[in-house]
DNA sequence: TTGTATGCGTTATCAG
DNA sequence: CTGATAACGCATACAA
C-alpha cells in the first residue's frame, strides 16, 4: 500500500545506475558535478529518504539503542529517559524503549528481540523480579555492549550509573530522627535489586548510628515492585496494623513513595501527624506536597546522559574496552516545611562520612 | 565486535542449504523430520535468532508502530502509551516513542524518521507548536497509516481518538462555578491544539450558561506548552497581578496543571484558600493534592488502546479503508473534599447536553 | 566519471 | 524432500 521511492527508482527515471545515484546522494568527488546536480534535486523533488533497514542490514548497526526499564510512568525513568534520548538524538542515535513492568519473563523477551540486531547496544536497569541475569551475560560474552544504570548487576563487568543509594537512604532516615522519629519503618522494592540492598544499609546504618535498635518487622519487601495486585498497599497496612505501629516510614523509590502516600490517604492517616514519610521521588509534585512528604532525588537526566555517552563509547569502540567504570553521582534531599509536630529539640547528628 | 548466529552458519555447519534450514526452522511439512529435529536442536544451542532487519527488508515492514508525542514525562502521554503496548505487544508490534518537547521542528525530524521506512505506522499526538501538518499529509496521501490521538487535526481524514474536551471542560468550569467561584481564568496550552480550543468553547459556555461574563484577559496561551523559559509561570504571574486578580483558575493540561501548582505556591498563594484550582490531570497524586486540586482525568490508558487497534486495523487492511470513525470517550472529574471556604448555597445547575 | 557485481540475512520460487 | 537463485535497498570493490 504505501510506496516510497528508492534508488532504484531514481537511477531508472534518470537513465543511471544505482551506484551513480547513490554516490551522488553521498556527494562523493568521483561523480560530475551535473549528474550530481541532477540525482539530488530529483531526490528532492520525491522527497527520497534512503531506507534505515537496507542501511542497517548493510551496515550490520541499526544506530539506534534499547532501552530496557520497569515503567515510563515513573518520574525517575521517563527523566532519566530524556537524558537518554538528549545525548542519543546529538549522536546520531535512535532510541527504542521497552517495559518490563517488573516482570522478569517480560524483561527476558523484550531483550532477545531488541538485542537480536535490532540495537545496537542496551540500557538497562533491572526489573523488580529479576534475580538472575544470564539473558544479559549470554550477551555481554559474546560482545554486545551493555551498560547498567540505577538498578545494576555487579556480575556483570560493564560500565554502570547509579547513585550513591547508600548515603540517599542514610540522610533520609537521619532526616527523620532530626524530626524526632524513632519507630521508623522501611518500605523498598525487591531484595534482589541492587538498590534495595544500598538503601536497606543505609536505613540500618543511621539507625544504628543513632542508637536506635532495627526493628526486623519494621521492613517490607516488595518483590514485584508493587505492581502486582495490591502489594504495596497491603504492605503498608500491614505496618500501620502492628501493635507497635511505626511513626514514621521510609520509602525506597518513586513509584513506592507515591504509593505510599495513596495507601496511607485510603486508610485514613494523615502525614506527617499520624505517621511521617520520606521517600526516593522525583516527582515534580513533592515540593507541592510538603508538609506530606520529604523526598529523596535522584539526578535522573543526568544519570540517562551519562549512561547513554558511556554506551556510544562502547559500541563506537574498535578494540574490546577493559576498563570499566563505575559512575556514582549524588542524590538531593528535598526536605519537607517543617511542621511543628513531632519536632523534638534534638540536636542535630553531625554527618556520618559514607563509602 | 558482537557477531550473531545466522541461518548461513547452520546451514554450513550441518552441511545444508540456506532454504533447507529456513524451512526447517519455519517447521515446513517438507522437511524431513531428522533434518528438521537436527536443524532446530542446533539452533536451539546456539541460541539462534532470525535477524529482524533481513526480515523487514524482505517483507518490506517491521512490525513496529511509531509514537509520536511531546513528552513522556507527563502522566496522561505515560498511561497512553502503557495502552498502546499492552495491544501492540499482543499482535506483535514493537513500539517506538518520539518525543517533540512540543518543538515543531522535532516532530517534524521524528516523523520523517520513523516514517522513512522503520516503523509501518504512527500514533501521533500533535506538538503545541504544530500549526500545519504538511509533514503528516503527505505520508497521508501515500497511503501511509496514521492515527492522531488526543491533540487532533480536522484536515486529515483518517481514524482519531479523542475525549469530549467540550465536556470535561465545561464540568470543571462548572464545579468552580458550584462552588462560588465567578473570577475564573483559564490557562490554556497553545492556540493551534484542537484539545485547546474545544476546552476553551467548554470554558466559556459554562461560564455563558450561568450568565458570566467572559473576562477576555482571564486567558492565557502558552504556545510552546509550557516547555521554554518560564512561559507558564509568567502567564500565572501575569494572572494574580491582574487589578481584577481571579478566584479560581481552570488549567487545561496535565503539565499546565502541575507547573501552575508549582507556580503558585512558588508566588506564595493558597490553593483554593487565595486561589483555587481546578485542571486537567492524570496525575496519581491528584487525590493526594485535595483540597489543592480537582481534577479532570482522561482514559489515557484506554485511550491508547483503542488508538493502537485502529492503527492496526490500517496497516493490516489489504484494501484502502475509506470509512474512518472518530472515537469520542468521556472524562472522568475528581472533586476535591470539599473545603469550607468559598463554598456557597449556590443549586446545582443541571448539567447541558453537550455536542 | 560511470557501470557491474556482490553481499548484508531471509524467504519464496523454481528446479531437481 | 532438498538445493540453487533471486529479491528486498543500499553501498562499495572492482571494471571499464
Amino acid at each position: 500500500m504505501y510506496e516510497a521511492i528508492t534508488i532504484k527508482d531514481i537511477a531508472k527515471a534518470l537513465g543511471l545506475s544505482t551506484s551513480t545515484v547513490s554516490r551522488a546522494l553521498r556527494g562523493s568527488y568521483e561523480i560530475s558535478p551535473e549528474t550530481k546536480k541532477l540525482v539530488i534535486e530529483y531526490a528532492e523533488q520525491y522527497n527520497y529518504r534512503p531506507n534505515p533497514i537496507a542501511l542497517s542490514l548493510k551496515e550490520r548497526r541499526s544506530r539506534s539503542i534499547g532501552v530496557v526499564v520497569c515503567e515510563i510512568a515513573n518520574n525517575f525513568f521517563s527523566q532519566a529517559i530524556n537524558g537518554i534520548e538528549s545525548i542519543a538524538y546529538n549522536r546520531g542515535y535512535h532510541v527504542i524503549i521497552s517495559q518490563s513492568h517488573e516482570s522478569y519473563d517480560r524483561e527476558v523477551v523484550n531483550v532477545e528481540h531488541l538485542a537480536s540486531r535490532s540495537v545496537d547496544g542496551l540500557l538497562v536497569s533491572l526489573s523488580a523480579e529479576t534475580d538472575h541475569i544470564e539473558h544479559f551475560k549470554n550477551l555481554h560474552e559474546k560482545g554486545f555492549p551493555i551498560v547498567f544504570f540505577d538498578r545494576i548487576t555487579e556480575e556483570i563487568e560493564t560500565f554502570k550509573v547509579v547513585v550513591d543509594n547508600y548515603k540517599g537512604a542514610y540522610d533520609a532516615t537521619q532526616h527523620l530522627i532530626d524530626s524526632g522519629y524513632t519507630k521508623i519503618a522501611h518500605v523498598t522494592s525487591s531484595q534482589h535489586l541492587s538498590i534495595s540492598k544500598e538503601r536497606l544499609e543505609g536505613y540500618k546504618a543511621a539507625l544504628a548510628d543513632n542508637s536506635i535498635t532495627l526493628n526486623e518487622s519494621y521492613i517490607r519487601y516488595c518483590n514485584h515492585g508493587g505492581m502486582i495486585y495490591d502489594e504495596l498497599e497491603d504492605a503498608v497496612k500491614s505496618l500501620v496494623h502492628l501493635k507497635d505501629r511505626p511513626d514514621a516510614i521510609f520509602s525506597a523509590g518513586d513509584r513506592l513513595t507515591i504509593s505510599c502516600l495513596t495507601a496511607l490517604k485510603a486508610i485514613g492517616l494523615k502525614i506527617p501527624d499520624d505517621i511521617a514519610l520520606v521517600g526516593f521521588s522525583n516527582s515534580p509534585l513533592v515540593e507541592l506536597l510538603s508538609p506530606a512528604l520529604t523526598a529523596v532525588k535522584q539526578p535522573a537526566f543526568e544519570m540517562g546522559q551519562v549512561a547513554t555517552e558511556l554506551l556510544i563509547k562502547l559500541i563506537e569502540s574498535k578494540r574490546p574496552v577493559t576498563e570499566f567504570e563505575k559512575v556514582v553521582l549524588q542524590t538531593d534531599i528535598f526536605k519537607r516545611e517543617s511542621s511543628a509536630s513531632k519536632i523534638t529539640d534534638k540536636k542535630p547528628k553531625t554527618k556520618k562520612a559514607v563509602s
